[in-house]
DNA sequence: TTAAGGACTTAGCAATCGCGCG
DNA sequence: CGCGCGATTGCTAAGTCCTTAA
């Protein structure tokens, strides 16, 4: 193996320059669509790489059921190996993940099992939780040997199965492989937290592909539930989840022809928001006169979405997923309005749980007119009563299509954080060294990760690694006034210096941001025409500001983006 | 008009990678 | 050369919004 590696990094290294000259030589970006609809003409793969099938636990390792050894039938101890790879999270000791774990695990028992198993407390997984630690400790200490023919292996199946045939593209797959079993873990207060997340079967799998193209196989002795060809869709392969009853998807990666026009289209839409914006912001205004509650509630809701960035809210069902909210699903109980408060007039503060439970909390002055409107709304009302009780996400959208053609709430979201950052970068580059310019293209997306409320756990490490950075500089001052005692060596105080900076704002940039994500906006809300023509304006490689993977995905801006782009 | 189904984007966290350091 | 950490990638849940059907 070790002497085969060189031979496929080459071949890999091969394959990656091809794709991207091919990507240079032929304009994929330019190349033209139909306009019936269909999302490609050309479509073959390989078909999803399946979850790896159970291995029993070997016989020394127990299970005891009130102090009693008890031999599992192989479905039971599956689920309860789900269980005990779980001990050590939180999430073991929630009521709710408990009952729903072991109502779902009874139904994998034999009936022998379900009439002995009939407390979960009095189940002992101990020696499974151990055999896992001890499994994943091994797999850590593998000798480099071993560990590369598990490189070797993932990197075959990437090659055989991580690519596609899109209409003369070969393609980058996203997830291709189907997800194992295991138990179902929402975000936040989830009802269905524990429950069984079941294996799935090539008869569950449903295939799209193109009539004249080479069929994916499925497994010897199993059947594809279906082999659709319809190429009004751009996935590959889908399955019905059982938890919420979901269709799950295997589609193309960031970087394919399919998303990344996708993408340049969702910015293109942004821009034309910000040429009648003026014409909306006016109208909205008017609309908190209207003498129509609906297009009072309206126009208050719409002014919440594009000052604060807040999501559409739409419906959901009760007690089928955690309770959070977005704009138009606030609820009474999650505003309070201050006629004045710290020495500000008409003040609402908002606190809620937004998507992933992650909780919203703002206090925000407002015009007259919209606070006095909010008292209007609440009034006569319970606090679980929905504050825009004449309003919802559809209704909101129609009115938006008419306004402008392809608008929608959530473009709101991608217009203030795409011209959030084009005019934070205005005010913050200056013609300082690379290091601190890099520190404002962090400030700026830090502006907008803000604005969208993107946030993170605080790493674990925050503190040590906070501290391990002072360490260093407080050595490298140490450093820096040795060199100057000695009077030769100038050039050495100089990139002592360098150093020492490049260290602070480092240490500056990471305390800013301790608990925001910048990825999510990075990713998915900020037109990187900006970011590469900004690049390209400072004399900055785009390597300071985008990784490789996201370089792929935004490779179409890097093609096209001159510097004197504008969003 | 509403509900359900379907397709696609957006999201944070956990596992893994790989680089700089002693 | 191994270790520890920050960076990157993988995973899949949770949103948005459109279409279809009753």
């Amino acid at each position: 193996f070790l002497s085969l590696w060189p031979l496929i990094c080459a071949i890999n290294h091969f394959l990656l320059t091809n794709l991207r000259s091919c990507t240079l030589l032929d304009y994929r970006w330019e190349e033209e669509r139909a306009t019936d609809g269909s999302k490609w003409s050309f479509l073959e793969h390989k078909g999803p790489v399946m979850a790896a099938p159970y291995e029993p636990l070997p016989s020394n390792v127990r299970f005891f059921y009130d102090g009693k050894q008890m031999k599992l039938s192989p479905e039971a101890e599956e689920v309860a190996t789900f269980f005990a790879k779980m001990l050590d999270h939180e999430y073991t000791t929630k009521d709710t993940f408990r009952k729903n774990f072991f109502k779902d695990w009874r139904k994998e028992m034999t009936s022998e099992e379900k009439s002995k198993i009939t407390d979960l407390k009095k189940c002992n997984f101990n020696e499974m939780g151990e055999y896992f630690k001890v499994q994943s400790e091994a797999r850590k200490a593998m000798t480099k040997d071993d560990k590369l023919k598990i490189k070797v292996e993932n990197e075959r199946l990437l090659q055989e199965y991580g690519f596609c045939i899109m209409d003369n593209h070969k393609e980058r797959i996203a997830n291709f492989r189907i997800e194992p079993p295991g138990l179902f873990r929402g975000r936040g207060d989830h009802p269905k937290m524990g429950m069984l997340k079941r294996r799935i079967r090539p008869e569950d799998i449903i295939i799209n592909c193109s009539k004249g193209s080479k069929q994916p196989k499925p497994p010897t002795g199993t059947k594809w539930k279906e082999v659709r060809h319809d190429n009004k869709v751009t996935w590959l392969v889908s399955w019905t989840e059982n938890i919420q009853g979901a269709i799950k998807y295997i589609m193309l990666n960031p970087s394919s022809r399919i998303k990344g026009e996708k993408d340049w289209q969702k910015y293109e839409t942004a821009r034309n928001l910000k040429k009648c914006v003026e014409r909306l912001r006016n109208q909205y205004r008017e609309d908190w006169k209207s003498k129509e509650m609906r297009i009072r509630q309206r126009a208050v809701a719409l002014y919440f979405i594009d000052k604060l960035a807040l999501r559409a809210g739409n419906e959901k069902e009760e007690g089928e997923s955690a309770d959070t909210v977005g704009c138009c699903s606030l609820r009474v109980e999650h505003i309070n309005l201050y006629p004045e408060k710290d020495g500000q007039d008409f003040v609402v503060e908002f606190d809620f749980l937004g998507k992933d439970s992650i909780r919203y909390y703002n206090k925000v002055p407002v015009e007259k007119r919209v606070f006095k409107n909010l008292q209007l709304f609440m009034e006569n009302k319970q606090p679980e009563d929905d504050l825009f009780d004449r309003l919802n996400t559809s209704i909101l959208n129609k009115h938006l299509q008419e306004l402008m053609d392809g608008l929608t709430a959530k473009v709101f979201r991608t217009y203030n954080a795409s011209i959030t950052l084009q005019q934070q970068l205005k005010e913050l580059t200056t013609d300082e060294n690379l290091p601190a310019k890099i520190l404002s293209y962090n400030r700026a997306n830090r502006a907008v990760a803000i604005l969208c409320n993107h946030q993170r756990a605080q790493p674990k490490t925050f503190e040590k690694s906070m501290q391990n950075l002072q360490t260093k500089i407080d050595a490298k001052k140490d450093q820096l006034s040795d060199a100057k005692r000695d009077v030769k060596s100038k050039k050495a105080v100089e990139r002592l210096e360098e150093q020492l900076m490049k260290l602070e704002v480092q240490a500056t940039d990471r305390e800013e941001n301790k608990q925001i994500a910048l990825g999510t906006s990075k990713l998915n809300y900020l037109d990187p025409r900006i970011s590469v023509a900004w690049c390209k304006k400072w004399g900055i490689p785009i390597e300071k500001i985008y990784n490789k993977t996201q370089r792929e995905k935004f490779a179409w801006a890097i093609d096209m983006a001159e510097d004197d782009y504008e969003f």
